[in-house]
DNA sequence: ATGGTCGTTGTACGA
């Protein structure tokens, strides 16, 4: 049976359940993986979602800050967490499927704004929770498993507005690729959204700052849709939701979609 | 070339 999933940095889940439910009900998608949600559980609105078909929730929060939510139509069940780094951050929650694929929901840290540990302690905390996902996904190795989330990194080239300016820029710096890289390569994980769209370039993120961010266009690639290689080919469809960028009072960042026939 | 905007909480900090 295919679904389709979707993964959203909402950016407050409570400012904004009215687009998360726009949302839904233009895209229907099965399952959604939401990130920085910025709120504990017992504060997650969940009604209005229920009310449309989305009964089932699997999430980790906290007061005002990360947070991690998966929110579905199909009966899922916790299938725990993990505290990369120590932070004791709500930053990854995981949920199983029926069909017994487990769904991996990810906020990594975005790392403060100098790319330097020394300087500054937040992008160490960065590098040493994709450290820390390299080496679980080194210690059990992940099968018929999916990875989404905000991973507050643009590994390609052509995930970025430009490369070269964005080379010493937290996000996009080759020592955060390549940390990205070993944490994937561990685990095998398939970048699905570039599997099914190889060429050109893909931004799911735009700054606030930006007086213009749709004639700027200075996007980057944050968020990803990974899946393990024995269902990796099952994915297809990918997309991303640009026009959610333009809808009032937006997040920052806009939906990536892919389905699998599983 | 610098500062630009959000959200939450509380008038600072994280993104």
């Amino acid at each position: 049976m295919p679904f389709t999933l979707a993964t959203w940095n909402i950016n407050s889940v409570r400012l904004r359940e009215g687009l998360v439910q726009k949302l839904l009900g233009e895209e229907t998608p099965d399952i959604l993986c939401l990130q920085e949600i910025k709120t504990p559980i017992d504060k997650f609105p969940t009604e209005g979602f229920a009310a449309m078909g989305y009964r089932h929730l699997v999430a980790r929060g906290q007061k005002g800050y990360n947070g991690v939510a998966i929110l579905s139509k199909l009966p899922i069940t916790d299938a725990g967490d993990s505290d990369y780094a120590a932070l004791g951050h709500a930053r990854h929650v995981a949920a199983r499927l029926e069909n017994g694929v487990v769904i991996h929901n990810f906020y990594v840290p975005a790392g403060g704004d100098i790319p330097d540990r020394e300087e500054n302690v937040k992008f160490g905390q960065k590098l040493d929770f994709l450290t820390d996902m390299r080496d679980a996904f080194r210690a059990d190795r992940p099968q018929r498993a999916i990875l989404v989330g905000d991973l507050n990194i643009a590994p390609r080239e052509d995930d970025v507005w430009n490369h070269k300016a964005l080379l010493k820029i937290v996000s996009h710096t080759p020592i955060e690729v390549q940390h990205l890289s070993d944490a994937q390569e561990a685990g095998a994980w398939v970048d699905v959204t570039r599997k099914d769209i190889p060429e050109g370039r893909l931004y799911s993120w735009w700054s606030y700052r930006a007086a213009d961010w749709d004639a700027a266009d200075k996007g980057r690639r944050l968020d990803h849709v990974w899946a393990t290689p024995d269902i990796a080919g099952a994915a297809h469809g990918s997309r991303i939701l640009r026009s959610a960028r333009g809808w009032d009072q937006p997040s920052d960042h806009v939906p990536v979609f892919a389905t699998f026939d599983l």
